[in-house]
DNA sequence: CCAAAAGTGTTCTCTCTACACCCATGG
DNA sequence: CCATGGGTGTAGAGAGAACACTTTTGG
């Protein structure tokens, strides 16, 4: 920090902070990445990851950092967006803290256990959070709620859905993602026609995979197409 | 600020502004608030509106407080919305400043002049500031960038067009909205059934306003509606 | 053979689009 | 009467919803 700024504004800082919002499915469930809070306010509390924005960083590596230092994930490889600041006075007991939260998507993903930052890093279901919200510290479950907003809609109108699926993925698979986050099922035949007929949205391997029971399925992999046009609306929204 | 905040993070704290993203309709066109800025850095140069937020109010106060200094505009009659944070190390001079903008859509509003913080507020044409960036302070045309997509996006999904319409206003005042900020003309019968057709878009008042020429158009007011469905997509984006 | 999931086809409905056409006013 | 913008009607194309039906595997 300049000294100029910290003279001229006196005492009118704040600590910025990043949080990270790692949402992902796991078995058939919404899934959240948490932290168990090592240090007060909300000491052994659950929380979203996240932590101070260094002054020679971005947001976005910021963002980038405290995923890799707190749960050991290479987040280049996520779909990585900023979600909002939240700077509520009171948010923080230790006085005026901002924090700019990310929203962060991926495929179910291993978490380290031990030895690291990492160690107290655990996937949580999202549903159980959202129903008692004062599980978590600060408040992360006003963050995670908008996060799963965002990405309800972000599954309307964009092709980051297969960003949850490990490739190579079915058109089942990438179904289940849909109908996990939107709360309804799909018909199968018409989401298999919506996403096909999306230009760039999923690329034909040719390859198949068989399943548990039933016919094999054709895999696929991510196309370069970042937007859905015509969007796919949740049904029911009307 | 907490002295304990104060203490447990040494210097790595941040200055926290908001910046106000206010766009408006003047003469068929686009248009934004500016300041010209009276302190450096950047002085005397053109600027979005905004400053520090305090430490006992929310960042959506501040964002109003700042609307009313700066702009002597009453804000709670705007659509007020987050746009999102700006932290890039060297987008202040000073050192790491964070800024969270702000988007306020309303009306072509007089500006007072002479007096007040407002005497060097001013409407300012849109499409010149994009063509040439360098005119505003800060990343401040990267952030205007930003709050025009995020505004035909929302022309998409959202009632906000009727907030740039002083009311009553006609069909033919709200379709020029689209017809501004989406760069194209639209079929008027057809954006006449679409606004009617959505229920809580707009509201008859049974009244008639004679126009320059050609038959006078029925005069409507804001409905409740704020989402549209299914939405209004811009023509060819696909 | 049966269950289950993949994948195809069909029909109905609704919306968007384009464009023709009528209405009401000022000049 | 004419130009102009408001407002209505209509035919065609395309997308979505619902659902019947076929395919391909494991058990």
């Amino acid at each position: 920090m300049d000294d100029r700024l910290k003279r001229s504004v006196g005492v009118e800082l704040s600590l910025v902070t990043v949080d990270l919002v790692i949402l992902t499915i796991r078995e058939g469930e919404a899934t959240v990445l948490l932290v168990e809070r090592g240090a007060e306010p909300f000491k052994g509390r659950a929380a979203l990851p996240g932590g101070r924005v260094r002054s020679d960083e971005t947001l976005g590596e910021g963002a980038l950092r405290e995923l890799r230092e707190e749960t050991d994930i290479d987040g280049t490889r996520l779909h990585l967006e900023q979600l909002g600041a939240y700077g509520d006075p009171g948010r923080d007991p230790r006085g005026r803290v901002v924090t700019i939260a990310y929203l962060a998507l991926g495929p179910d993903l291993p978490v380290p256990k031990g030895g690291t930052d990492a160690a107290h890093a655990y996937w949580a279901p999202v549903a159980e959070l959202l129903a008692s919200p004062d599980t978590l510290a600060f408040d992360h479950a006003r963050v995670l709620d908008d996060a799963l907003e965002r990405v309800r809609e972000r599954l309307e109108y964009t092709t980051v859905a297969a960003a949850f699926c490990p490739e190579p993925f079915t058109l089942g698979d990438l179904r289940e993602v849909y109908e996990v986050l939107w709360g309804r099922s799909l018909d199968a035949s018409n989401f298999r026609r919506k996403v096909t007929r999306s230009e760039g949205f999923v690329v034909d391997t040719g390859e198949q995979r068989p399943q548990a029971t039933g016919r094999p399925a054709v895999l696929y992999r991510r196309g370069p197409a970042r937007l859905l046009s015509p969007p796919f609306l949740r049904p029911g929204t009307v």
